[in-house]
DNA sequence: GACAGTCTAGGACGTCCGTCCTAGACTTCG
DNA sequence: CGAAGTCTAGGACGGACGTCCTAGACTGTC
């Protein structure tokens, strides 16, 4: 794997430019730009647009692992964990009433487009998936923690797309408030 | 407001390929095929594609208004009425799967490109917001009735979200399911 | 200093886009 | 019949796009 900076400069900056404009909108003018270098120059790393988008997914997926892991190390417990997952929507707020979720706004462009990298965007989504799931187990709920799992990502999910839509931060906030409680009743249910 | 068969079947065209292919992936060329006339003809009727989008979402808009009338024609209760709309995400399941909400996909793409129609598409979530409001003020809710709303719809689109990535019909029976007895609880508690 | 390998700039190419123009066909009605 | 108004086809236009090519600058090694 090549480590070069200017190959990571387009990487990052598609990554920006294919969530805030959106991955159609975005042209190797966009990215040139954006880097300062020339159009050529993104040729001789990437030889086509569907190149740059794997690129920008893996780096995706694996900074997201980065920050996975770097929960796990933070946070003591599985119910920690799973609050930090669901605090994303008011941590990245601003960002998310402008653009939305970086991971439900790409898998949906992708699949209108029937782009080849459509499920390997949907892959990010289920990093985050399978994550949840282990830490629904830990939680003691081993038998329905795909089921939860997917609760909190519908969940999530929806509230970022209200939260694009009106720019509300009091319906976030109630929303994650009672997510939270929530977590709360399965792990006394759990405990009983 | 003129009622040209031709206009209509734009609109009617214009309407589908923006929901199947996106707003941005749609170009005149497309439209003009999908109608069978020429692209000329199109300028006839819409100077711009803007006016062709804002065509589109004010038929939307209609569109919702009567399937609201129906229902409230054929439900007598609110919690019918509300069931209904939950069912959607079945109802509507196989172009949910592929295309994701109709609603959501639409106005998460106009903020993206930051497009002037953007809040006119918002109005249509709105349009939902405020009936379903109304139908829990019937059912008891007054004090919460926006709250439960937006609950209502967040779920919705997380679950649209979640099945356009997955396309998993057991995930969206549940969760409907799960809805539809959230629900009843309600009910329960204000009857008491 | 010569050379090979790596990186970069700049622009050519064919295509498709949104928009706009023009010429003509069709309808309506005096 | 003929004139006015409505609708349609087809293509011109300037620009932007993704892709690709070529020439040269830079870096390290002998």
């Amino acid at each position: 794997m090549t480590t070069s900076i200017t190959r990571e400069q387009i990487v990052h900056a598609a990554d920006d430019l294919f969530y805030r404009r959106g991955f159609e909108h975005t042209s190797f003018t966009d990215i040139a730009r954006a880097v300062e270098i020339s159009k050529g120059n993104i040729y001789y790393h990437f030889k086509t647009m569907a190149e740059v988008l794997r690129a920008v997914i893996e780096a995706r997926l694996q900074s997201k692992r980065d920050m996975l892991r770097r929960w796990e190390a933070e946070e003591p417990t599985a119910r920690g964990r799973i609050e930090r997952y669901i605090d994303i929507v008011t941590v990245n707020g601003p960002d998310i009433e402008r653009y939305g979720c970086p991971v439900g706004t790409l898998t949906t462009e992708l699949a209108k487009l029937a782009h080849p990298c459509r499920d390997e965007a949907v892959e990010i989504l289920t990093l985050f998936r399978t994550w949840l799931r282990d830490q629904f187990v830990r939680l003691g709920q081993a038998d329905d923690a795909d089921e939860l799992a997917m609760r909190v990502l519908s969940a999530s999910q929806g509230i970022a797309t209200l939260s694009n839509a009106y720019q509300d931060r009091a319906f976030v906030q109630r929303e994650v408030a009672d997510l939270r409680a929530w977590l709360r009743t399965l792990e006394t249910v759990a405990h009983e």
